[in-house]
DNA sequence: CGATACTTTGACATGGGTCAATCAACGTGG
DNA sequence: CCACGTTGATTGACCCATGTCAAAGTATCG
């Protein structure tokens, strides 16, 4: 019971916990559950450094420099792992972009459960490189690209993670507000709207609603990303 | 004795690896040593993921977006781990900024001699969550900063990384050259470099050289770096 | 259906890029 | 050890992409 409501199918299998050992109930005593309002911030206590699985939802994480500039950092959607520990030089937060179920743990007593279990421990690196993947290529676009070459890229890599795309063509359902993809490509608002724009005059981007988004081409996308492997 | 040219006491420590255990021995097996002159690139095949231990020098990963346009994603130092991996959408390298020694091991064979130890596991992860702590600030300052912020942190993060300071003063002898530090900031090499000269006007910087760099005030750098913390 | 928050568009300002010239460091050969 | 050449660093003038400020438009929700 407990087992089903604490360590959903979702966590054992992230993390490659094989349900028939006793592991589950030892993560169980150590796991904290916070469900988050979209908008609100998990109340995580990060002088330790946590780990934070996402059960259901879609979150941010956020850090600030100083003068209330945020930059996301990253998006996390269900199924994602991440660490997150305190910085002496930013700030940070985990914010909840839907209504979302998070697992945390402190990575202290989440690793002395794990010790035993080389095969989690392994897919515990292998998430925790993908986020690093994923942050190395957010460098390169934040120091590097346009801001159409990052919002074409923005798109490409959400129809890639949200698999909603058939074909070249992909309908999605952004999580995220336009303040957010700016604040996670290192833009304002008004030059996502204007990319926004351009896109839809290109023919390779059509919005019905806020948050509804119809990519008609995505090889397209890619090409104006300015992604090395396109030209 | 291959063991001493192998495996220095440098990696040993590095991943936690207990000596008196036979495992030294299995790690040699499969690394990979490179002795790489400054300026040039490490061969690495990077169609597998592979951890790369910097035994001796310095080095940057650097990521390609299309149209030559570098973006420095990390600065590695002796002693640092990293692990690399391809990328459909951006090309890496790893280059030596100094005259550097690398040991380099396929990923998946590492882990698979490492299964064993979860003492190696738990120090591998906490090296990628420091390399993915230092990607996430360094996205913070792409993403949301001004030149001469960029500019003030990279010199104060260096000043620690470096542990080359002594009550609020510092001497350091940068082991990149301009370029390489505005391809690390997302600037141009003349936005670093006056920004070099402001930094002296406000007596927080003095050159000596071309690489040495005297930091007289590593507190009124930080100030200026935009770190929520300080205002 | 009205209130509110979000988005889009426009006009203008500016930080940092680009291009070009000068200057300083460092290595090399005489 | 010095003159010279090469490479890297600095400085200046100008320009453009994106930020800022302001207004109008439009989803969405009670």
């Amino acid at each position: 019971m407990a087992s089903n409501v604490v360590m959903d199918e979702l966590l054992c299998d992230a993390i490659n916990c094989p349900p028939e050992t006793g592991l589950c109930q030892k993560f169980e005593q150590i796991a904290q559950i916070h469900n988050i309002a979209r908008g609100q911030d998990a109340p995580l206590d990060i002088t330790r450094p946590v780990l934070v699985f996402v059960s259901q939802g879609a979150t941010k994480l956020v850090g600030r420099a100083s003068g209330q500039r945020d930059q996301i950092v990253a998006f996390h959607l269900a199924g994602d792992i991440l660490s997150v520990a305190g910085d002496a030089l930013h700030s940070y937060r985990l914010t909840a972009l839907s209504d979302s179920r998070l697992i945390v743990f402190d990575e202290e007593e989440f690793l002395e459960c794990a010790a035993a279990e080389p095969a989690i421990l392994r897919a515990l690196i292998e998430r925790i490189e993908t986020a690093l993947h994923r942050s190395r290529g957010k460098a390169i676009s934040l120091g590097r690209k346009s801001a159409q070459e990052r919002v074409a890229g923005f798109l490409y890599i959400l129809s890639k993670r949200m698999k909603s795309s058939t074909n070249g063509k992909c309908v999605l359902d952004l999580p995220m507000s336009r303040r957010d993809i700016g604040d996670s490509l290192g833009l304002t608002i008004e030059t996502v709207s204007r990319q926004f724009s351009e896109l839809k005059a290109a023919g390779l981007l059509e919005t019905c609603g806020r948050s509804r988004v119809l990519l008609p081409d995505i090889g397209g996308l890619a090409r104006l990303a300015g992604h090395s492997n396109f030209s």
